[in-house]
RNA sequence: GCUGGUGUAGCGCAAUGGCAGCGCAACGCACUUGUAAUGCGUAGGUUGUGGGUUCAACUCCCUCCACCAGCUCCA
């Protein structure tokens, strides 16, 4: 006999020798049933796996605590998908891979002659179900390397091949079975087919083989299931929800932007109420800057390409610029970045240590000349506006600015928008150390600063992760990444080591020593882009934004055409106060005009009529509260006032 | 850039080879309105672009463009 410890702590004995399906179901059947997968010892382990001495154990279910429960759930019924599809499509159909993701699942597939499309969905999902149905047992075994091999050669499947030959020479090569259906695969797996419920397929589209652009591209099968079919609809709900959220939609709802093809893909026009955001967050993001001591400095959107070869830009960079505007003796390039513009401001002087740090900021548009297909709305365009900074420190001021920078993205994410905490994800973006194309070729430097980031973001006790790769080619980079509403992984505020442009443009500071030094850059920026960050309120806040913000803060609704006097003497007086406000007196019913300035999400709406007239008041009407009831034109004030003064958004 | 899909009035959509339509918005008239849609009427189209097939093309084929999903990239 073994002792089995659960995760409330209690400890059962079984007997040695059996599986952890076996003890799974010694210990409640019923929660054997609904078990998707389990962890021994604290590792996901297969079900199947022999148990012979004591361990913990704990059972995971598909619930939305357990990831890994979920991740047996579905790559499960990845296996079936596969095989619904060879039952129907037979060797035409080459398999590949096919793991869980956050949602769901997929399985790429490879063949000439099959394409599909929305319309074979119903087909598969039907075998899936018979599959389902049929309630296989699903069965693991392991093969020796060469018989596994043997096996895919046997069963046609070259990408399977491929696979067993790229994974190490000790690894356990595993195959799961189920019914006639057999696929390479590590596990773990649900104890049959029938496991799985109801699945839907979600969508089709295109992915390179192994992630990689110069390989074949496959054909990929997103999909997801679920034990209940209200959980399903929970998740199509919430699908509707998120294509709610596309930032994309709300600006063409709200009128904020429009693009043309005329003006060309990735250069969105912000129309006068998108305009007004951009210029408030702008005016915003500046004031928090001066306070801190950045000066703001205006520079070109222009430079010579000899800018960007000294910089060392060119070589990394010039695929992602518009092309070179050719003169008689000139090479002109639109920038796509400030960098180099932002050195050439600080060697302008001669420096003293007693300067540094000296930031150097500036709201500045870029020209990037990004990929077609990846050009979206507000969140990838081809021309922005950074809220960009340098600053110039000296190396024992490292860490005291790069934890101020910190704190500023802090202050104005957290403390000022009021962004929930868990929205965002601290990314330490290091290099790939075999790459010495892409980064600069000095392993100290890269040591010494990736290093140095890791140190702060310890220091300062903040969650983060690495990420290999990820760096920019001059140093390495704390990168925060949010979650979209429409599930995209996107870069916004940044913060950046830099060793190499300042040896590059020889920047120099007068040490104590009277000696010349080498100062450090930190490049940073807070709201990224003006029009990503835009893109990103807009989807949090689904267009409610917090009326600080609001393009039309209040909008005037005279009851009927005898009002509109004492309705425009209110509008002059809003006005006058500083507030962006309007009156809607066109020929219709109040409850139309009260419905436009909703759909507008206005923040006030204020309703004059006989009643308010004789008594010198209004009527206030809040977008989320509804009739406020009347109030004096002094009351209303404090209203808006006193809402003013809180930045948060509201995410309902 | 790659794979697949889509493109019809300002917006959202219908019409699968045989007269290009509906709702909202716009405009006009009437109503003069009390907290999320008053009624009636009018106008609006080279069906993304260029070509082809056909007696006939929104519909079928080809080119290019844009957009959408994903991949690759990326602030």
């Amino acid at each position: 006999m073994i002792k089995i410890t659960l995760k409330d702590g209690s400890i059962k004995e079984v007997e040695s020798g059996l599986t952890v399906l076996e003890i799974a179901k010694a210990i409640s059947e019923g929660l054997a049933r609904a078990t998707t997968c389990a962890k021994l010892d604290g590792k996901i382990v297969d079900f199947r796996t022999t148990v012979y001495k004591d361990a913990s154990l704990e059972l995971l279910t598909f619930d939305s605590e357990d990831v890994e429960g979920k991740k047996a759930y579905w790559h499960t019924t990845s296996h079936i998908m596969a095989q619904a599809i060879k039952r129907l499509y037979g060797d035409k159909v080459k398999l590949s891979i096919g793991p869980s993701i956050e949602n769901g699942f997929y399985y790429d597939f490879d063949s000439d002659e099959i394409k599909f499309s929305s319309e074979s969905f119903e087909k598969i999902e039907a075998e899936m179900n018979r599959i389902i149905k049929e309630d296989l047992k699903i069965e693991r075994f392991e093969l020796p390397r060469k018989e596994a091999i043997k096996f895919c050669i046997d069963a046609k499947e070259p990408y399977k091949v491929e696979l067993i030959e790229d994974l190490p020479e000790d690894e356990t090569i595993s195959f799961y079975k189920q019914g006639e259906f057999t696929d390479l695969c590590a596990g773990p797996h649900l104890e049959s087919t029938g496991k799985v419920k109801v699945v839907k397929l979600l969508s089709v589209s295109g992915a390179y083989w192994r992630g990689d652009e110069h390989n074949k591209m496959l054909q990929r099968i997103y999909a997801i299931s679920f034990p209940k079919k209200s959980m399903l609809d929970d998740y199509l709900a919430m699908l509707e929800d998120a294509k709610e959220r596309d930032h994309r939609k709300i600006g063409k709802d709200l009128k904020l932007f429009m693009t043309d093809e005329l003006v060309g893909p990735g250069l969105p026009l912000l129309l006068p109420d998108g305009a007004t955001i951009k210029d408030i967050l702008e005016r915003y993001i500046r004031d928090k800057e001066t306070a801190l001591g950045y000066t703001h400095v205006a520079t070109p959107s222009l430079a010579t390409t000899n800018l960007y070869k000294t910089s060392g830009h060119w070589d990394h960079y010039k695929d992602d610029m518009f092309p070179i505007m050719k003169m008689d003796k000139e090479e002109m390039v639109l920038r796509p970045m400030n960098c180099p513009h932002h050195m050439l401001v600080y060697r302008n002087e001669l420096h003293s240590y007693k300067d540094l740090p000296i930031r150097i900021a500036e709201i500045a548009h870029d020209f990037r000349y990004e990929d077609s297909g990846a050009v979206l709305g507000l969140e990838r365009v081809r021309q922005m506006t950074q809220n960009d900074s340098h600053l110039f420190v000296r190396p024992d001021q490292i860490k005291d600015e790069v934890g101020q920078v910190l704190k500023l993205i802090h202050d104005v994410y957290v403390e000022d928008f009021g962004f929930p905490e868990d929205a965002f994800k601290y990314r330490l973006s290091l290099r790939d150390v075999n790459d010495k194309v892409k980064y600069i070729d000095n392993d100290e430097m890269w040591n010494t600063a990736e290093e140095q980031l890791r140190q702060i973001m310890k220091e300062l006790k903040l969650d983060f992760y690495e990420a290999e790769g990820e760096a920019a080619f001059y140093g390495p980079k704390i990168d925060i990444q949010i979650k979209t509403a429409l599930n995209h992984d996107v870069t916004i505020p940044t913060c950046q080591l830099d060793f190499a442009l300042p040896e590059r443009f020889e920047l120099t500071y007068i040490g104590e020593d009277g000696k010349e030094h080498r100062p450090v850059v930190i490049h940073r920026a807070i709201l990224g882009s003006t029009e990503r960050f835009m893109s990103f309120l807009l989807e949090e806040t689904k267009g409610n934004l917090p009326l600080w913000l609001a393009p039309h803060q209040v909008r005037v609704l005279p009851i009927s055409e005898k009002f509109e006097e004492y309705g425009k003497k209110i509008t002059e007086k809003i006005a006058s106060l500083g507030y962006r406000v309007q009156m809607d007196a066109s020929n219709e019913k109040i409850g139309y005009r009260i419905r436009n300035a909703q759909l507008m999400k206005i923040p006030y709406m204020v309703v004059v009529g006989e009643k308010e007239e004789s008594t010198d008041t209004i009527s206030v009407r809040n977008r989320r509260e509804g009739d406020l009831g009347s109030m004096s034109l002094k009351e209303f004030e404090k209203v808006l006032s006193k809402e003013l003064e809180n930045k948060k958004i509201d995410r309902k």
